[in-house]
DNA sequence: AGCACGCCGACT
DNA sequence: GTCGGCGTGCTC
């Protein structure tokens, strides 16, 4: 049981992303909530359901008045302790506010409104002819008799009656004004996530229907006090119910000659009872992981390798252990990684302990969650972002009812709420997505690494292509490396030949896309009836559109970059900006200077494909990026479609690099190596590495050896020289004595702050007060850079200012960015802090 | 993030 | 005059 706190209060994380914990005073009339309970507390104006995270101080500040909870919803934590004070500590790390947490945003209420009996006939008084106001037309949405979400009613106001504008309108000040007037009633529900089971109703026969059903006898007609027989649609509906002791489901009538609406009358007379029952949807229904491959049946039954069963005994000690630590485990593109995680977490979950598994993205990988699926079954969990609002529900609740054994997830994953966790899996822990791109910007894997010690777990870190932090950290002991140096069935990395484009462009002109080897190679692959995967990491036709004569390219209005050409419906070119989506048709001359000589350069994907169509007639050609999947799911059927050899020849982004495992894929091309080098990114080199490593690794995977071409035009550069060789280790070293002499991570913690404003000057300027303020702070504990105009200076029409603090102690930067920024409340809402960023443009 | 408040231009 | 669009500040 806690301490009981003399003064009673209590801190609370409200799913509200800008605040931190808040303190409320638990009345006289309740008990004390524990922590991981929800409650439900004023906010402002409104009434919400927060976490109870622990106790609390008096405030610091005296003038705030504390207010009391309104309600105590759980007697138990509904949220482990242990998943609330990871959570608590990670958005202290992240200089962000608790309540923009997973775990505490899962929690929400929301305000619906109906109209009273009241409203409802001042409604219908209104007739459709009647001059439509904004009160009326509000009105007439809330009388159809159920609750509607006040959020969702601006929208509704502007689709009702056309000519209405409904966005801007102050709903909830109209709706409180009519509940005032006693038209319309409000309620505050939990909802959505929190509620968001997906119900079926089913029908059973009452007592009343049997004898009904039996005697054929009249039935009162509900409301006329008339009595009526039963017709023979309703007769047949209860006889059909007869039959079915456990109720039907209303759903499953579709098809049937019977519709739910005579159970619903059947209802109504007392003959039927219709109940709504909690139904689980099971994520693997979803198509995002429906297109899972079938050969991963045959994982969990073959031998390991010497090395695998090495790797496996080494991790089985250390969770054996029951004590933290943290393991990398570096093994080459196909050494079986997988087969070795699935062991190990079998052992752990024998052991009575639960493990978690985090993967960069379920679509483009499903083949990892298969083969635990087939291994765990249903003590296993799914939870990704694929994943409806409801499906996701249903598996948090089951791991929260204890359910489940293991969860296999993406990133938000890591603060699942498994108790007694044993073992913790990032898998491709060197993957960007594992930091998230908005507030809270966590990465995962860190908070993996952190909720192992703090829960007393092994973590284990996998890849082929470590991060500069993992593999640093496990150089200096901090994590204990286990290097998987061969690939399964001993199958050779793939013979690598690099492109120099220069020579390219002298003898074939600078329009060349596909180099002559890589091309004869494609071909040659095709009549084997091979297939090849081709990679450039950069969408569209053409990258830019500039005139000849005043060399200007045309750049997006809102942003500072020029707009990407991408083609449209029959062939026609658009231009398009990757940042804002902004979307503008290419005029024929130039806009500054009237010249008719408008030129395309570079390429992206768009006409890789189509240079491959041309290069190889006949071949079955598809396109992987994020302008092809749009629709939820659409990767996975088209990698699963090329698994199947549907596909010959596939071009993509960095999708297609992904941990996938495609037999008959004998030829990797990678048209332009050097997309990314250039950036003013301290990654930029790292980032290369791990790309064309990856992709690399694609190649020869099955009986076939593979081959990868890489054109590029710096064959000399580090990344890629060292990624044609696989030398993970020559590579390190080199990028290593690079950030050592930049001072850049991992050798420092790096914090990056953006400050966004209408113009440049202002963001300057505002930036620069951070700034003064943070070298105000005692000592040389860090090291303050900036401000500077940021890479993309102006980005969605707003204007950008950045900053840098580097600190070899990061608590100590921590706190001075918190109180710089709490020192600046006016900007709070301009200012992106980025700490540990993945890339700083 | 909401939500309230207050300021300003554009209409009844 | 007032409506309603938007910037600014606050939420224990």
């Amino acid at each position: 049981l806690p301490p009981v706190s003399p003064s009673r209060l209590v801190a609370v994380a409200v799913p509200v992303p800008a605040l931190d914990l808040l303190t409320y005073r638990v009345p006289d009339g309740l008990e004390f909530p524990p922590c991981g309970a929800r409650v439900l507390v004023p906010l402002g104006a409104r009434r919400l359901t927060g976490i109870v995270v622990g106790l609390a101080d008096a405030p610091a500040d005296a003038r705030v008045d504390l207010k009391n909870l309104i309600d105590i919803l759980d007697a138990e934590a509904f949220l482990p302790a242990s998943v609330v004070s990871l959570a608590a500590w990670v958005a202290e790390y992240y200089a962000c506010g608790v309540g923009a947490m997973p775990p505490f945003a899962w929690v929400e209420s929301e305000l619906r409104a109906r109209a009273t009996a009241d409203g409802r006939r001042q409604a219908e008084a209104t007739g459709p002819g009647a001059k439509r106001t904004l009160r009326t037309s509000l009105l007439a949405l809330l009388a159809d008799g159920g609750w509607t979400p006040l959020r969702s009613l601006a929208y509704q106001l502007e689709h009702a009656d056309g000519s209405r504008r409904g966005r801007g309108v102050p709903v909830r000040a109209l709706v409180r004004l009519l509940e005032q007037q006693g038209l319309v009633e409000v309620e505050d529900v939990l909802t959505g996530r929190s509620a968001a089971f997906r119900t079926r109703r089913v029908a059973a026969i009452t007592a009343a229907g049997q004898s009904a059903l039996e005697r054929s006898v009249p039935v009162d007609e509900p409301g006329t006090g008339r009595s009526r027989a039963l017709g023979s649609k309703q007769r047949e509906a209860l006889a059909a119910l007869t039959e079915t002791p456990a109720g039907l489901d209303l759903a499953s009538l579709r098809g049937r000659a019977l519709t739910a609406d005579v159970f619903q009358r059947l209802s109504a007379r007392g003959l039927v009872s219709i109940r709504e029952e909690r139904q689980e949807r099971d994520p693997f229904e979803s198509d995002a992981t429906a297109t899972m491959p079938a050969e991963t049946a045959g994982h969990g039954r073959h031998l390991l390798t010497g090395e695998q069963e090495a790797t496996l005994a080494r991790l089985g000690a250390m969770a054996a252990s029951g004590t933290f630590g943290t393991s990398l485990v570096h093994g080459v593109t196909g050494s079986g990684k997988t087969e070795v995680y699935l062991r190990l977490a079998a052992r752990v979950r024998d052991s009575g302990r639960s493990v978690l598994v985090l993967v960069p993205e379920i679509g483009l990988t499903p083949a990892l969650a298969g083969i635990f699926r087939s291994q765990f079954g249903d003590r296993l969990a799914i939870q990704h972002s694929g994943l409806s609002d409801g499906e996701r529900h249903d598996q948090w609740h089951r791991i929260r009812r204890g359910e489940v054994d293991v969860v296999v997830g993406t990133r938000s994953a890591v603060f699942a709420p498994l108790a007694s966790l044993g073992l913790l899996i990032v898998d491709e822990e060197h993957d960007g997505s594992y930091k998230q791109e908005e507030a809270p910007r966590y990465n995962g894997r860190d908070v993996a690494v952190l909720r192992a010690q703090r829960e007393g777990a092994l973590a284990v870190l996998g890849s082929a292509t470590p991060s500069l932090e993992s593999y640093h950290n496990a150089s200096r002991g901090r994590y204990q490396l286990l290097a998987m140096e061969k690939r399964v069935l001993d199958r050779p990395l793939a013979d690598v030949t690099v492109v120099n484009m220069r020579d390219e462009y002298a003898r074939s002109g600078p329009d060349l896309v596909l180099s002559q080897a890589l091309a004869e190679a494609m071909r040659a692959r095709l009549t084997r009836r091979e297939q090849v995967l081709v990679l450039l990491n950069r969408r569209g036709y053409a990258t830019t559109v500039f005139c000849r004569q005043c060399t200007s390219p045309i750049d997006c209005p809102n942003c500072s970059v020029s707009l990407t050409i991408h083609t449209g419906a029959r062939g026609t070119h658009r231009g398009r900006c990757h940042y804002c989506n902004y979307s503008a048709t290419i005029p024929s001359t130039c806009p500054r200077c009237a010249a008719p000589y408008m030129e395309r350069s570079g390429f992206g994907t768009e006409r890789v494909e189509q240079e491959v169509r041309a290069a190889c007639p006949g071949a079955r050609v598809a396109r992987l990026d994020r302008d092809t999947i749009r629709r939820r799911g659409a990767a996975g059927t088209l990698l699963a479609a090329f698994g199947r050899g549907e596909v010959d020849v596939l071009v993509g982004t960095q999708m297609i690099a992904k941990g996938h495992d495609f037999p008959r894929v004998t030829l990797v091309g990678v048209v332009s190596a050097d997309v990314g080098l250039g950036l003013a990114d301290f990654r930029a080199a790292e980032r290369t590495f791990q790309l064309l490593t990856q992709v690399v690794g694609r190649a020869g995977r099955g009986e076939e050896r593979g081959e990868a071409i890489i054109q590029t035009l710096f064959p000399d550069h580090y990344s890629i020289q060292h990624a044609c060789r696989q030398d993970y280790r020559a590579f390190f070293e080199e990028e290593l004595a690079f950030r050592r002499a930049m001072r850049y991570p991992p050798l420092v913690g790096l914090t990056n702050g953006i400050v966004r404003a209408p113009s440049l000057a202002a963001a300057m300027h505002d930036a620069s007060a951070i700034v003064q303020h943070l070298q105000r702070a005692p000592g040389p504990a860090f090291q303050v850079l900036g401000p500077a105009p940021a890479p993309f200076v102006k980005l969605r029409g707003e204007h950008r200012a950045q900053f840098f603090v580097k600190a070899a102690n990061r608590g100590v930067a921590r706190a001075a960015i918190r109180e710089a920024l709490d020192a600046h409340p006016d900007l709070r809402r301009r200012v992106i802090i980025d700490v540990d960023p993945m890339s700083v443009l």
